[in-house]
DNA sequence: TCTGGGGTCCTAGGACCC
DNA sequence: TCTGGGGTCCTAGGACCC
C-alpha cells in the first residue's frame, strides 16, 4: 500500500471545453447548430470572446476584434455573452471532476487541472479517467471537451491543447482530435522540444520578440540556451521558469480553491469619455459594483486602484492603500473619485476601471460596519461595529482611517489631522 | 486588424525601519 | 558621518493567461 504511493509519478489532467461559450449558446438556442457563432461585443470596439468551429473554419478565433470577425464571416451569429449560464455549467462539470478526486483546480470557466495521482486504483489510470470525464460531459451535459494527462500541469496542458479537433476549410467540419491525450514520463522531452517556444505558457509577444533575437524558434532551442543568458534576457522569475519549462519540469501543484488576490470593474466605452463629471459617476456605479461582488466573496480589501486608458491606449493605474480594509461601496467610491481628481480627462477616455486589493477574509465587525454604513441603518450599529473592532485589535486598527462621515452630497472619508490626503500621484508624475 | 474583461505574477524605485 | 545593508510596504507599469 505504502509502496503504491512512494516513487510514484504524479497523474494531472488538465480538462478544456471545447469552445465553451458558443456551445453553451448552441445548446441553448438549437436553431444556433451548423451556424457558425461567434460570443462578444459586436459593437466597435468589441472582441470575439469565444466562437465554435463553423466561425473558426473562417480564421476567427478568440481575442479577434469583432469588426474584423464580421468581415471574414459575416453570415456569423453574434450572441452577448451570459456569463451566469456559462458559470452555472462550470459548476456542474466541477461537480463531476470532484467525483473523481478533490484535487480540482479551476483556471477558468472552462478549464480545470486535476490531479488524480490517489484515485488510480479505484477509477483506472490517467486515460481510462480522462475517458470517463469525457463521456459523462457529453452524456450529462451535451458538451465536448479535451483531457491531456502528465505527469504536470504544464504537460497536462499542452496535451489537452494537442488533444482538440482543428478547424477545417469554411464549410467543411474540422478535423476531429485523439479527445485524450497522454504523455508518459519517458515521451515529454519528444512531445515538448519540437513545438514552438509561443507554446510554453508565459510566452507571450513580447518575450517571442526577445527571444527571436537569439534566433530560437522551438522549445528545443530555448532547451539549449545557457541559464544565465536567459535570465539575462528575461529577468530572474521568468528566465529561471522557461528553463524549467523546456526541460519539462514544472513541480506547482494542483491547487484546489485558492482566494481571490483582486476584485475589479472595468469597461470600454463606445465613446471616448472627456468629462471629470461623468467619469466620477462612472467610479461611484464601479465602486458599488466592486463592493458587493467582495462582500459577496466574504473579503475585504485596502487597496483602491483606478486604471484609465486614454484614446491612444496609452494606460495608466493610481492606487491607494487604507490603514483598514473596506468592502464599503461608499469608501471605494470616495477613495477612486480623489484619485481621479489627478488624472485630465481630456484627451478621452476610452476604458475606465475601478479594482480592489490586498484582500483579506471579512471579519465580522467590519461586515457589520459595512452593512450598517452601506444599509445607512445607523450609526449606533457603526459605533458598535467600530468598538468591536478597537477591543479586539486595538485603537490603532481604526484611529488612523477613523469613520466614514455623511456630508450631505455623500460620504468622506477623514482621516487624523489630514488636511491634504489622497492621491500622491499628484506628486509631480506626467500622465504620459 | 486596432485591440474586452476578468484576473495573476513580476519588476523596480522610493520610503521607512532597524 | 564622507553613511551599511536588509527587510517590508507602497506605487506604477508591464507581460501574460483565458
Amino acid at each position: 500500500m505504502a509502496t503504491d504511493q512512494v516513487g510514484e509519478e504524479p497523474t494531472i489532467l488538465h480538462v478544456d471545453m471545447d469552445s465553451f461559450y458558443a456551445s453553451v449558446e448552441v445548446l441553448l438556442d438549437p436553431t444556433l447548430r451548423g451556424k457558425p457563432v461567434i460570443v462578444g461585443g459586436s459593437g466597435d470596439r468589441g472582441v470575439v470572446a469565444s466562437c465554435n468551429y463553423e466561425a473558426r473554419s473562417f480564421g476567427v478565433h478568440s481575442a479577434m476584434p469583432s469588426v474584423r470577425a464580421k468581415r471574414l464571416c459575416p453570415h456569423a451569429v453574434f450572441v452577448h455573452g451570459r456569463f451566469d449560464t456559462y458559470a452555472d455549467y462550470s459548476k456542474r462539470f466541477h461537480e463531476i471532476f470532484r467525483s473523481f478526486t478533490p484535487l480540482v483546480e479551476g483556471i477558468s470557466l472552462d478549464e480545470a487541472f486535476l490531479d488524480v495521482t490517489g484515485g488510480r486504483r479505484l477509477f483506472g489510470d490517467g486515460a481510462e479517467i480522462g475517458r470517463a470525464i469525457r463521456a459523462r460531459i457529453r452524456d450529462e451535459l451535451g458538451l465536448r471537451c479535451a483531457v491531456g494527462v502528465g505527469r504536470s500541469k504544464f504537460i497536462a496542458k499542452l496535451a489537452s491543447k494537442a488533444a482538440k479537433p482543428k478547424p477545417g476549410r469554411p464549410g467543411q467540419g474540422p478535423t476531429p482530435g485523439v479527445g485524450v491525450l497522454v504523455i508518459e514520463p519517458d515521451r515529454e522531452l519528444e512531445f515538448l522540444h519540437p513545438l514552438p517556444v509561443g507554446a510554453l505558457w508565459g510566452v507571450g509577444p513580447q518575450t517571442q520578440k526577445k527571444l527571436d533575437r537569439f534566433g530560437i524558434v522551438t522549445v528545443a532551442d530555448l532547451a539549449a540556451l545557457p541559464v544565465d543568458t536567459l535570465v539575462a534576457a528575461l529577468g530572474n522569475a521568468q528566465g529561471r521558469h522557461l528553463h524549467e519549462l523546456a526541460w519539462a519540469r514544472d513541480d506547482r501543484p494542483v491547487v484546489p480553491e485558492s482566494k481571490p488576490k483582486s476584485i475589479g470593474h472595468e469597461e470600454t466605452y463606445a465613446k471616448d469619455l472627456h468629462d471629470h463629471d461623468v467619469l466620477g459617476r462612472e467610479a461611484v456605479r464601479m465602486a458599488d459594483a466592486v463592493a458587493h461582488r467582495a462582500r459577496k466573496a466574504g473579503m475585504e480589501g485596502r487597496t483602491v486602484t483606478v486604471k484609465v486608458r486614454f484614446h491612444d491606449f496609452h494606460t495608466i493605474t493610481r492606487s491607494h492603500t487604507l490603514p483598514v480594509p473596506t468592502a464599503t461601496a461608499a469608501v471605494v467610491a470616495t477613495v477612486a473619485k480623489e484619485l481621479l481628481a489627478g488624472v485630465d480627462p481630456g484627451p478621452g477616455v476610452r476604458l475606465f476601471g475601478v479594482s480592489l486589493s490586498n484582500l483579506v477574509e471579512a471579519t465580522d465587525e467590519q461586515l457589520t460596519l459595512d452593512a450598517a454604513v452601506a444599509d445607512h441603518t445607523g450609526w449606533d450599529d457603526a459605533a458598535r461595529a467600530v468598538d468591536a473592532v478597537r477591543a479586539r485589535f486595538g485603537d490603532a486598527a481604526v484611529g488612523p482611517a477613523a469613520l466614514v462621515e455623511a456630508d450631505g452630497a455623500g460620504l468622506r472619508l477623514k482621516r487624523e489631522g489630514d488636511t491634504q490626503w489622497g492621491p500622491r500621484g499628484a506628486r509631480g508624475k506626467t500622465d504620459r
